[in-house]
DNA sequence: GTGAAAGCGCTAACAC
DNA sequence: GTGTTAGCGCTTTCAC
């Protein structure tokens, strides 16, 4: 890039000087150079548009200062936070991000070769919440490559990983319905099982298991006719609308375990001409910016998800700076509750 | 990264050839080495599970193999598309993306100096469309770095840069209405002018200017009354519903320059009980997932972003192996139509 | 066909 | 304080 290269070469013989001690300026060594050195180098280095070739620094110090970033696919809407998350740690601190998109698990073993033979100092995986082959993360760990692992179907403590606490999440969402006196509650829910085209979810097992939970221990009634698969979608949530409506009588309020499905259930309803909250309440889980302004605006549980990449991103740049993390335990961060309209207001009190 | 590195060094020992042997086979020169030397490299490279180190490589090539992406923001919805686009035909050609956020004109100057002195080999711009000074991006010019620069407010021609054709995507939404028999046409505006945490938008003004385009062409009427700013924000466009229906008769139809404005002005008819398509018709411009299942379903543009993308990095891959853009005439890209049910469908004849 | 050697631009001992 | 030098891991002439 550039026509001819300036290097330090042509800085220290422009200066007057070793070349050594210009990598010292250049470093910062205080101590090292004195004030006129230092001045005369400044100069050249102005003089000569001079710039470090940060590849040739990371060739002699073995460090690139990259992060690899490994998302399974760039259109989930946890990749944006995520992504804002980690870049916002990481580019203060003076780190760049590595792009690798890896669908598949051969893709994403691959996309660790790419990144590893790219010498980045470290890995931070942001996953659906699939369940993938561990051996890669395995070989990894065995090498002792720092790395985190977001959101991951993961045997716990395994690796160093931060997770949602979607149970949690299931269980609140289904809990604040609840206490606002609704007494049958259904749920459109996740990707739980195979189907062509879709590997379960972690997420939509535990926010399954968060919605049965909250019911029994209230002693509800969990009633199958009420429990309708909506596979994450918009399409599925409103086909889920539609499905329910012909089973039998609706439940009077419906936990729907993420917003993509709440959107399209939202138009179902409409179609239906069944009120929300006022016939049918909602709660849902995810809240992207456009949860405050459908019609109604949808009470939902925000994922802590851009906290994540933050966080991720700190571990690891403590673990690249010769930190690894103490504790394996699995990092679990709580959803956070956004009271709106979908679910109605009529407490019991 | 891993405890200790195994360098071409190794794997030539352990094969007992020369260094630049293995060099050979790892580049895949057919020719020059023996089939039998090959095998015994091979198999040493896999006995030492040796892996390329792609920084010593780019620092005798002088090429990286990397391209920076450099974004305004990365909450912005174009962010996604874009970069899914890009990655795709990067990650095919074997290239690396580098990320860099750079929200003001100061840290994108920074941005480019440090992707620079990472000795990326070339540079995409995706921006919001906004103003910036062209300096940072003559400089690269002079310096011959190859870059691409989608959807930024440059004089046209200047650089190789992409854009979308926002005028014509105004014209064409206005159009469709007036095709559909709506003869009193209204807009809520995106960013046209400063105001504290906005930057004007070229974005903005091109659709606007398309909508009266269409009208004047039409003969129809500009009523100043119904041309509401709505800031690019949901909440603008909520607010600038509310602020229509005060002013004055509201008109058949509405122009909505984007489509968050476009969910922020659903909630807010609903609210007021106004009625879409029947009492007013509404037609927006970008399409993102959700688009389908809002109530009504917007008619609206889709911006052609990923395969800005996708063009983009085309383009730039070209121009680092050798083929620099013949013309810098900008590459506009059209808007495609999509007709759901928010315009109406009731056509004249 | 294959190997030896000269760098790519920089840092970090180590001399002076 | 400052300069000399030996690599970091690799590609690439250029001999053999």
């Amino acid at each position: 890039m550039g026509r001819k290269t300036v290097t330090i070469r042509d800085v220290a013989r422009h200066a007057g000087v070793g070349i050594s001690t210009v990598s010292y300026v250049l470093n910062g060594d205080e101590q090292h150079v004195s004030a006129t050195t230092r001045e005369q180098i400044l100069a050249a280095v102005r003089e000569l548009k001079y710039r470090p070739n940060a590849i040739a620094r990371s060739m002699v110090k073995r460090k690139t200062g990259t992060v690899g970033l490994i998302i399974s696919e760039l259109s989930n809407a946890l990749f944006v936070p995520i992504t804002d998350g980690v870049e916002q740690v990481l580019s203060t601190e003076g780190y760049h991000i590595v792009l690798a998109r890896a669908e598949s698990a051969e893709a994403e073993t691959n996309a660790i070769e790419l990144l590893r033979s790219q010498q980045v100092d470290g890995i931070i995986f942001m996953s659906l919440s699939v369940r993938r082959p561990a051996d890669p993360l395995s070989l990894l760990e065995a090498e002792e490559v720092p790395f985190v692992v977001i959101n991951r179907d993961l045997n716990p403590g395994q690796f160093c990983q931060i997770m949602l606490d979607d149970r949690g999440a299931g269980r609140q969402a289904t809990e604040h319905l609840i206490s606002l006196g609704y007494d049958s509650i259904g749920t459109i829910t996740g990707i739980r099982e195979t189907r062509p085209g879709y590997e379960p979810r972690r997420s939509a097992v535990e926010r399954h298991a968060g919605w049965e939970h909250a019911l029994t221990r209230r002693g509800l009634l969990i009633q199958d006719a009420w429990i309708v698969p909506g596979w994450y979608t918009y399409q599925g949530g409103y086909e889920a609308i539609h499905e329910l409506a012909r089973r039998s009588a609706l439940p009077r309020a419906l936990m729907i375990a993420n917003d993509m499905m709440a959107i399209g259930a939202l138009r179902a309803l409409a179609e239906l001409q069944i009120r929300v909250p006022h016939d049918l309440a909602i709660a849902t889980i995810g809240d992207p910016p456009y949860a405050a302004y459908t019609v109604p605006p949808l009470t939902t549980l925000a994922l802590p998800i851009e906290e994540a990449g933050r966080l991720a991103a700190r571990i690891l740049i403590e673990w690249i700076q010769g930190k690894p993390p103490e504790s394996k335990g699995p990092i679990v961060l709580p959803f956070d509750l956004k009271v709106r309209e979908s679910c109605g207001a009529r407490k019991l009190e």
